[in-house]
DNA sequence: GTCTATATCAGGATAGAC
DNA sequence: GTCTATCCTGATATAGAC
């Protein structure tokens, strides 16, 4: 059925993107890959762009699930929440290397396709808005701008330190560490 | 003369790798805008991955002159000089625009292509060096390992900002600021 | 909605003259 | 060393049948 297939396209274009990279994806490997034909493709995204933009959408719904809804927890939850949701993008599981494989090329390639901003801008915000959040619930006391910069700047390094992880340059567990303290560094920062 | 039509090759890949990215550098524009013939192209560097790697060898060359040389500083100094040469990453100008944006492009393709990384891996673990190198003239009892950690840190997030700021999600004055503000805490945090 | 077959074309690469 | 002219592959996109 039709959802059915929109859906195989968005998720082999996930992978086929954390293969080969959104300037490698090629339409028919992507049909191979999904198990349809590359016509399809086109007749439910239109064009290659819009297989782009679409599949950017579906990552960033479902890197959403990795966060826990819960509202009220105390600020020692928070801490555990911040750092699970955090440490969570280095993982070696296939689905999250996907995710962040293509969040970063995505982030990339937005660097020269301005229409592939828009989407970009939106998710990125709404990632800082929730690291901010849980940086409140840790320091109620804090000044809102000034959780938004820590967000910012954790968000920030760690879309850094995830492209140094799988660009080879940096052994997961260091990545972890380095993003575990960072978490502290930023917490003491707002301690007064 | 043959030095020259090179070299003008070499800068000419720089800036439609600036404006295009890796993956939209073609052959024909890089021709007109050194202002020779594809032909020639082929002749110097035998075929495009030949002028990628040129290129960014050329580019990793350039940037180094921004480093300066002084190693006698006091902690003050040391202190300026850390925020400039940390700084000079964001800035308007056509020249460091391409060094970011080569640098960020060839980080992000190393993901997908093994044959770049060690370049690379030499290129990032001797900033971060130079960045410990200062930390160190700035808190000269911090342990090694804190002064490399900080480094790792401020230098990942730094191509985390960079990205972003290319990529029309931060605008450069507020970049400026985030960084501006992880070297107090990342200081602070090496302080005791 | 989905496929097969194919048009179209951009762009990498080369031949050969000068 | 450098150019003009051209070949040819690989990839996007569409036509049209089912």
């Amino acid at each position: 059925m039709s959802t059915d297939r929109r859906r195989a396209i968005l998720e082999g274009a996930a992978r086929v993107i954390a293969r080969r990279g959104v300037r490698g994806l090629r339409m028919e490997e992507l049909a191979t890959e999904a198990g349809v034909s590359t016509a399809l493709i086109y007749y439910h995204f239109k064009d290659r762009a819009g297989v782009l933009r679409h599949t950017l959408e579906f990552i960033s719904d479902r890197a959403d699930r990795y966060t826990s809804d819960d509202e009220d927890g105390g600020a020692h939850d928070a801490r555990r929440e911040l750092e699970r949701s955090l440490l969570l993008e280095f993982q070696d599981l296939p689905e999250v290397r996907e995710n962040s494989t293509a969040w970063g090329e995505l982030r990339a390639s937005a660097v020269f396709e301005p229409e592939l901003r828009g989407d970009l801008a939106r998710a990125t915000l709404t990632w800082i808005h929730d690291v901010a959040d849980l940086l409140g619930r840790i320091r109620p006391t804090a000044p809102a701008p000034a959780l938004t910069a820590s967000a910012e700047r954790l968000t920030a390094l760690l879309e850094g330190l995830s492209t140094r992880w799988l660009s080879g340059a940096l052994p997961l567990a260091h990545a972890r560490e380095l993003a575990k303290e960072a978490v502290t560094v930023e917490l003491e920062r707002l301690r007064d």
